[in-house]
DNA sequence: CATGAATGAGATTTCATTCAT
DNA sequence: CATGAATGAAATCTCATTCAT
């Protein structure tokens, strides 16, 4: 019944940072909360200080994560009015973003299936209004005549597939930096829809 | 008390068939033992007549998958040779794979973590030899001029999110048959390279 | 994973009688699954072979009790007539009852909060059926003559209250043998109603 | 961060009738501090400014109880002396109080084997005490000759039986006010002696 | 080759209680 | 006198796995 430091919001971030590294490395159901209090450095039901459940801080993370994916988008997209730049913007931003929170995008694609079906309807719909971006972008495209596209939807997922890639397997200090690696997918985007 | 009619090698196909699904639907960690051997129609234990451990049985079932996965690729390519022809040929049938093969495809994909070291050497090491089929027509086409590529792996592996993508959204039956689907990732594959 | 005696119904049978046991000298809620387990000799999950759940058994010790009460109830009525008979063989009976199965009427008193809203439902209408028993007895001794009666339902459950009590104050080998701890109750209740 | 009006001791007086009632609806284990608090509207820890523990409070409510219990039977009794009479407000007393203070009643009756050796064998003697004053008055009864009685003490437990099963019925607002019922139960009473 | 009962470890979560602020 | 964060123990329950029958 010893307590020594007793400070809030410190522990909650911590919890967050070290669940969504452990989330990452391990997957929903493989993190265990005893792992994450010991990354914390506090016992496991402490936890509960902070979180409601296991499942509410998956969703936590998950959902937070996909507010600031759309948040950013749009702030990178701001501004921008022809089809092909912004889709040339949307492929940088998503690159980079893929790069910077290789974390955070990990855990939102692969542990969909861990949420609660109440959770999973919330965090698709933000899924879709990201998705919603590009689909936008290359319809207009479509539209302007600048972009030749069979199919808008599959195509958005496919682009989504070609730009998010990158998530398995870039590592900092690898043999390309990261403006290469948004470069070169940025031209893939590009040539393939035109 | 055993139900009459024992039969083997049925049974373990059972396990191997219900084994696929539930480890694409539940993932590795949610899906128990105890699940699978009602999914079978057996008791927990009579599983370990037919498995070494819940391990082995996904090691099985990953491993198998990507030893056919090679050789239809390989045998897709057969006799086909210039670079363009061969691409062509690469993208539609991985496309097509994957739509066929979509719970093996989806478990071969997100339950690598779940897997012991030597047994994620192993299955790394031939998902690196599927990957190198894409690699050698890239590079291919690179040194005959047919492609213009900026980094022959980081192409790789954009194509590969590309052509992968469809594992997530495609369900027979929906607004565009898998023809149709193909067609579509195989034109997106062949401009975004030349 | 040793595995050395694994016998199936005697273990049943054991958390049965222990797990009344324990029920009745602590209650449900600070009966813990892990005490249940060690005085059946096994680790507390192996309790799980042969329970649903901690409030599975309870149900199960509690419906169990009272359908055996009824039963015993209904045969030692079987045969006689008379209202004031029946009272006195009622009322033996049910002295008799609570003596003997002491533990078991406890538990079915006293845990009835504990129980779940559905099995709590289940177990009141057994109550009632068997409360029955003796507000019929009442009514038909108003009707003949033979009992001057208030009011039927309230001396039916003062009447319980005064042949229950014996379960909290009654042990084997006291001042009094069972039977003149029987006969005392029998003359109570039957100068009260007549 | 305090609330603004801190007052003390109507916190405790708060937490003594919460507790009443939390205690008489779920049982001493049950009941926890978390909701104990919530119910006072503060936070748990902060209980332990009006508390030693949770066993204490358990004490304090049941043993407090009794001394009202015992106080006001005396007060009842006070200069009447026939054993019949005396009887006669006895009963009425005890079941009025009943009906009046159920849920003290409650947990009186169905805590006992949750407090600590030490605070039970107290308790014990103060039911004790009361119980004697019973006694005394049906000892007196049968020294006048004015009951027949077979068993003092049998008798005792049995009509304190017959006057507190009331406690597990009776709702203000039912088919029969208080008045009555007490009535019924005096009537009983008297009848099962005389 | 199936069963059913067992194990031991571990899962999430709750709890009474403490104490610096 | 209240809060919020901590503790350590314990709760119910699940799990992969074993093995005598």
């Amino acid at each position: 019944m010893r307590t020594i430091g007793s400070n809030g919001p410190q522990t909650l971030a911590a919890i967050r940072t070290k669940g969504l590294e452990l989330l990452a490395r391990h997957g929903y159901e493989a993190m265990s909360l005893r792992m994450l209090a010991q990354a914390v450095g506090i016992q496991p039901g402490s936890l509960y200080n902070h979180i409601d459940t296991k499942q509410g801080l998956l969703f936590d993370v998950v959902e937070g994560h996909l507010r600031e994916l759309i948040a950013a988008c749009d702030a990178a997209l701001d501004g921008v009015t022809g089809a092909r730049a912004r889709l040339e913007r949307f492929a940088a931003f998503h690159v980079e973003h893929h790069i910077t929170r290789q974390e955070a995008v990990f855990v939102g694609n692969s542990e969909l299936r861990a949420l609660t079906p109440g959770n999973h309807a919330i965090v698709a719909a933000l899924r879709g209004e990201y998705e919603a971006r590009l689909i936008d972008i290359l319809r207009q495209g479509a539209d302007e005549g600048s972009f030749r596209i069979g199919d808008v939807s599959v195509t958005a997922y496919a682009l989504l597939g070609l730009l998010t890639g990158v998530v398995t397997w870039f590592r900092p200090g690898g043999r390309l930096d990261s403006a290469a690696v948004v470069a070169l997918h940025v031209d893939l985007a590009l040539r393939s829809v035109t």
